[in-house]
DNA sequence: CACGAAGATGACGGATTCATGACAGGCGTA
DNA sequence: TACGCCTGTCATGAATCCGTCATCTTCGTG
């Protein structure tokens, strides 16, 4: 997704009226964004899967579901920040917006430079998060070269998959903890999947073959049974 | 949020009238929070490196430095998040505090609710990054890691169950004090649980013959007869 | 000391949970 | 188009986990 990911951020634009859409679109591509839209709910969630963006915008007042559904929706598979672009000013709403997880909530009419100030602002507390995955993580006897999507063992370069990378890099990412099917599923198989989450087990099976010098008994991609897997040194 | 949970939140009011202190920081304990008070910039740095809190709330309006210069001096020395809390409503202001440093950025006449949800929008999202070293629960010999799933001693991983180390987990968060199985059963098990309250028994047994040294002679899980069980260093 | 209550212990069967191998569709490439 | 690789799904079997019960032991009290 973000291999070679664009210097710009890039955000996605939720609401209903083509209208505001464009005005906002084309004040936000001027402070530098990169603007996709959705004009409803399903639009944007499926957008979401499809390209997850650096900031969610979303309207409150959409053709299908009402904005703190989507909101509650989104939060359930993703950590995106969102905030809440909307023309309700009552507290009782701000309230609301916020309680059904979004990170900020600002109201219309609004002001570009406003809106790009608190975008900006919300960026800076979230990317370290998010940037902390580190370009070269080393687990046991593995390199796992994250630009390169390349993993190493012995200097040897281990013919792995694109899914079992980023199954492996997620698993080394979290640093010993242990990530449970779900979290799984969304990290690498990206929000909204609602497939079998046994497929977890059947790329952790694949890795097992390629990665453990005895994959009958795993000593890096160890199972906590009924909690999930976690990558151990 | 687990009412046994740590302590509650701290926040850091920073603000020259003391009228204003005086309302915000009863509206905020209601609210359930801790709060400390500073009447200018210069008692809230000394403050914030006293006491740490986990957000602070800054008046623009000074008497020594302005809210801005302040909100710099904080972010050259910290992380912590802070809030401005101003009367002056300028879009211009609101794009200067957050360009200064600041996480958020609410006018007032201010709405008690809406300050607390934007605090706990704050908080939600910065304590993952924060909260993510203190979950090594350290009991005698034993060492149980949370995010890992696992207790070790000596180094030796102890194969427990998912179960199991659920209830060790709970026992030595107690810090020593005694939990009645109904305790238990609901922080192990979940509220609903309707089932006889002795499976708590027969999981500290199976506890025991795990952790216990001499599990006939119980060290660290000590039975509170007619109490429930706790966990001794 | 005797008694009752509370806890400890060992065993068992059902229910979960995971590992494993096989298979078919999809996608890109030769 | 044919081929190979990757991927998601499924069925099966094994491991083991969990709740319950019956019985034994220990503790506190009169």
């Amino acid at each position: 997704m973000s291999d070679t990911g664009p210097v710009a951020h890039s955000l996605l634009l939720v609401d209903d009226e083509p209208r505001i859409r464009r005005v906002l679109r084309l004040a936000l591509e001027d402070e530098g964004y990169q603007v996709a839209e959705a004009a409803n709910g399903y639009d944007a969630l499926a957008a979401l899967r499809r390209e997850p963006p650096d900031v969610v915008l979303l309207d409150l007042m959409l053709p299908d579901r009402d904005g703190f559904t989507v909101c509650r929706e989104i939060r359930r598979a993703s950590d995106v920040p969102v905030i809440m672009v909307t023309a309700r000013t009552d507290s009782h709403d701000v309230v609301a917006g916020l309680e059904a997880g979004a990170d900020d909530y600002v109201t219309k009419p609004l002001v570009a430079k406003e809106l790009s100030a608190r975008i900006r602002a919300l960026l800076r507390r979230v990317e370290p998060a998010g940037a902390r995955q580190a370009d070269l993580l080393e687990v046991g006897d593995l390199r796992i070269d994250v630009p390169a999507a390349e993993v190493t063992r012995d200097g040897e370069v281990l013919p792995l998959t694109r899914t079992e990378f980023k199954l492996i890099a997620e698993l080394a990412n979290a640093d010993g903890r242990v990530l449970s099917r779900e979290q799984l599923l969304s990290k690498v198989w990206g929000y909204g999947y609602f497939g079998d989450s046994r497929i977890v087990d059947v790329h952790i099976r694949r890795l097992r073959l390629k990665v453990e010098r005895d994959p009958a008994s795993p000593k890096h991609l160890v199972t906590a049974r009924g909690l999930g897997y976690r990558l151990v040194s």
